[in-house]
DNA sequence: ACCATTAAAACAGTTACCTCA
DNA sequence: AATGAGGTAACTGTTTTAATG
């Protein structure tokens, strides 16, 4: 089964759009080339420090921003500036700068989501071409289009191992029930060489089973498995001696 | 050819924020 | 208004992969 074929319960009606981008995106190109701060200094303090908006998008993705919507009810084209910080920049627009350290989320608006979505569906991976194009394209910094994708890719992952755990799950009840089915059967037929009519028209037992540990000699038919000690999901290990027994003889009287 | 090193990409796991009931 | 759950953008650390000497 494909991974792309989930079924992933995201519209992709995708009309292009006018990318409503605000030019509020600015990002640290040094972070979204993959570079990483360490862990004892967050990425967005330092950003913060060097003034730098994370939210914006590079000089030469902005051209043509100035048509937003400014509707609050898009928040993607409201987002403020990443620096200042915790608010949701996206949807309430303001460019006040609260700047404590907290990371800003950005939403994306439907049609980005559906192009990404769209390109996602030709290949879950992109190249640095297809990001740089994407990125601009959507009026995205290139590290949030690699992100999307990481994410994206990730969610795949999600829904294909819910997919398998299920398949297993029920691979595993019919299995159960097979099992359930053998050891009746087997039941059966111990019952029916058990029993007396039946055991006159048998060939005597041509050998002997002798337990290794107590050296006790058994016959076969106590040697075979004590079906009440075997849990239901054990294999059960068919002694052809006794399915012969049993084929051998006549059908059980009613 | 084989190995060590390095950088980039991808992944896994987590966090932070947003939305909605 | 407060809150908890669910979704997801963004982050960090690790592993994999490819290029280079």
């Amino acid at each position: 089964m494909a991974k792309e074929d989930l079924g992933l319960s995201l519209s992709l009606t995708f009309s292009p759009p006018p990318m409503p981008q605000s030019h509020h995106h600015h990002w640290a190109h040094a972070f979204a080339a993959g570079s990483r701060a360490t862990s004892h200094s967050p990425p967005s303090l330092l950003l913060r420090s060097a003034g730098i908006d994370v939210n914006r998008a590079p000089e030469g993705e902005r051209e043509g921003e100035s048509e937003e919507e400014g509707g609050a009810s898009s928040p993607n084209n409201s987002t403020v500036s990443s620096i200042s910080g915790k608010r949701d920049l996206v949807a309430h627009g303001s460019d006040e700068e609260d700047g404590d350290g907290s990371r800003k989320k950005l939403r994306l608006s439907k049609d980005q989501s559906a192009i990404l979505e769209e390109s996602f569906k030709e290949h879950n991976t992109l190249n640095p071409k297809q990001k740089a194009a994407l990125a601009k394209q959507l009026k995205l910094r290139p590290r949030q289009v690699e992100v999307w994708f990481q994410n994206r890719r990730a969610r795949t992952k999600l829904k294909q191992t819910e997919v398998d755990c299920e398949l297993l799950k029920r691979c595993c009840e019919t299995l159960t029930e097979e099992n359930r089915r053998l050891h009746k059967e087997l039941a059966e037929l111990r019952a029916l060489k058990l029993s007396p009519h039946l055991y006159m028209h048998m060939a005597p037992p041509t050998t002997l089973t002798m337990c290794p540990s107590c050296e006790r000699v058994q016959s076969p038919a106590v040697a075979a498995i004590p079906a009440s000690n075997t849990p239901p999901w054990a294999p059960i290990p068919l002694r052809p001696s006794l399915l012969h027994a049993a084929a051998a003889a006549p059908p059980p009287m009613s």
